[in-house]
DNA sequence: CAGAGTACGTACCGATCGGTAACATTGTCA
DNA sequence: TGACAATGTTACCGATCGGTACGTACTCTG
């Protein structure tokens, strides 16, 4: 506990350098609250940091805003992938257990959507180094979900995984809409019966 | 032209008064840029008037979102139910029609998708009045959309309902996302095949 | 034509926005 | 011990935010 080896640089719950404090901050503010409701002054606040720290990381708010994104897509790509582990060649395992998991969690309360879909609408405008950054993620996302559905051997693969996007896409806003409850619940048997149907 | 009856008390191409002015400046901006990205400043230029008169008319800027909401609400209501007119005793025709409309346009070049949903999106809180007025606007979606279903005698029509929510709102925001040729394409498709799924 | 009432504009408010300059302090490693 | 990098401190910038006190022009009515 108290007498750690010189070859750690630094205990976990030690305090984190600058940078990384604001960064789980801003994470978890523009996440719950919004990018635009958000002002630097509070993140720096709620991060017990000061103002020249964060711009000594970050070249501007917009650029730790494309920052937060990168992370969200990372962390995102990971829970995407994850089911791989228990699915092991079966893409359509691996799809429908995450969209079960997404399901639960898009309509129970306090759910506040997907970061990404959230800055896009946030930022219309497609030069922004958000909307970028957002836009980029989904792309893959588009084109991974068109991999795994010809992996599963549909008659129209690139249809299958539009129309699973689009369940995808409704649960993340419809969660934030209607809380507990919410249509997302029927995410799960929606794309069974959309994947059966192009079998 | 110039001496026209008093009876008439404006023109249709005169300056009309300056709460509607501002009503008309404030849906165009508020939906092409988001509500937090305007300030009162900049619709009050644009409509030709001064921020007094404004604030005459509303109580606050939120309560200005809130009115533009209301009136999109109800621009949509209208679309959504135009097709009833061709579709007589129809619903499933009446809902594929407006679905095949929204297809269209969220899958071309600079579609900013749904003002209430987008709105949802801006404001979180549950207590904000735009957040309000939006969610009501698609509670009684979700409702219509449930009689429709009942409607169509399928299986279970709340279900079905739900999962065409989950499509409609998939498109909206895809649409935002991927502009021309993105994933709403497939909506019509997506949902005939659900819809025959479920009779 | 007087006067009330309506409709609107001029000019301004304090607060907050994102961002920066200059300097003091700390911890680390050589 | 001394150099260096990282961070904190303080004070500030111009711009913009939402919002308002107050004066003025028009129109309708008596």
């Amino acid at each position: 506990m108290s007498n750690r080896p010189k070859s750690t640089p630094a205990p976990v719950e030690a305090p984190r350098r600058a940078a990384d404090r604001i960064r789980d901050t801003a994470f978890d503010l523009f996440y719950r609250e919004g990018i635009r409701a958000i002002g630097v002054e509070e993140i720096v606040t709620r991060a017990g940091v000061t103002k020249p720290s964060l711009y000594r990381a970050f070249e501007s708010k917009d650029e730790l805003a494309a920052a937060y994104l990168r992370d969200y897509d990372q962390r995102f790509c990971r829970s995407f992938e994850a089911p791989a582990a228990d699915h092991p060649g079966d893409p359509k395992g691996q799809l429908l257990a995450y969209l079960d998991s997404l399901s639960v969690r898009a309509s129970s309360g306090d759910y506040r959507g997907c970061g990404l879909t959230n800055a896009v609408i946030e930022y219309p405008d497609r030069d922004h180094p958000a909307h970028r950054v957002a836009v980029d993620s989904k792309r893959a996302l588009r084109e991974r979900l068109r991999e795994m559905c010809r992996d599963m051997k549909v008659r129209d693969p690139d249809e299958l995984a539009d129309s699973l996007l689009l369940l995808l896409e409704g649960s993340y806003v419809s969660g934030q809409t209607f809380g507990e409850g919410g249509p997302a619940r029927v995410l799960g048997a929606a794309a069974r019966r959309l994947i059966e149907a192009s079998l």
